[in-house]
DNA sequence: ATTAAAGCATACCAATACGGTATTGATTAA
DNA sequence: TTAATCAATACCGTATTGGTATGCTTTAAT
């Protein structure tokens, strides 16, 4: 399946709403409301965008939430890692653990390869894009062209 | 983290020696001494590989595993698939499965985009490449030209 | 035909991760 | 001072995953 977390989408769903509210401060009530997640949900997800940096909590009555940057400094990147930490597809990957498994496992530093086209491939899309389709399939055209027994899958 | 599962890795590391030993069939004994992996585990990984196509099995004395196609021919995507099912960052995405989250959920479509994009780095890189590291720094320098702002993340 | 080598299928268990929820505390504008 | 609002922590049930065990089927070699 190679999911991302549901936590992971939800953000990117709040991100929007916050978006869409520009200067406006949204409170955990409004994000709720808006969304239609639950509340203690809310409290979560804002916990990780605001640790993260993406979002600037006010405590306080007439507090609430706002982005800390332009949407389109935002990268998906950014939202990724602040749910689910660094994008690393292998254990090994993550940390120097020595694994028990044979020599064979230096394939394994060969993952890092892939990561990093997939890192690079979350980073060049921002919150900007995802709220605008058409820039997307612009940058799906563009990015990376197809070689010609590339097979597309489940696009729902 | 945005991992991928053991038996995936597990799948490339049993992989490529399959590739290695070329025309000679490999016992799941021998694959389990190649790699160190535990023999259920590697039954388990088999399974998954012959039901995929990736791998052809001969029952009886004297059979064993090898490679259905070239190392050329096998892509990660396809590997990825066998273990993980279809490539699917967000549930929404899966099925047409709808959630009770309002409309802001139009934006699940909208990780199709990305969703497109990773599948066509993993259905650019083989278990050809995989084997070879400079073949992949190739890949990597040549497929996506970096944009000023993209940071590096985690390459142990 | 018999036998032994090898793959196949199924089921089970433990551990972990994840999503969801509740509760209590800290801050700040009015 | 007070009420609104964010912050922090802790808890729990479930689902997934990795790992293991067991018995069955196929097939080459003798």
């Amino acid at each position: 399946m190679l999911k991302i977390g549901k936590l992971t989408d939800y953000g990117v769903v709040v991100l929007n709403e916050l978006a869409q509210a520009g200067a406006l401060k949204l409170s955990t009530d409004d994000i709720a409301g808006l969304t239609g997640l639950a509340l203690p949900t809310v409290r979560k997800v804002m916990k990780a965008l605001v640790d993260s940096g993406l979002v600037m909590a006010q405590r306080g009555a007439r507090g609430g939430y706002r982005l800390a940057r332009a949407p389109g400094q935002i990268r998906m990147l950014d939202v990724v890692q602040a749910f689910e930490g660094p994008v690393a597809l292998t254990e090994c990957a993550a940390d120097d653990h020595q694994c028990d498994i044979t020599a064979s496992c230096s394939l394994s530093a060969n993952w890092g390869g892939i990561n990093q086209l997939i890192t690079q491939v979350l980073a060049r899309v921002t919150l900007q894009d995802i709220r605008n389709p058409e820039r997307q399939e612009q940058l799906v055209r563009d990015a990376l062209p197809l070689t010609s027994f590339i097979e597309l899958v489940n696009l729902s």
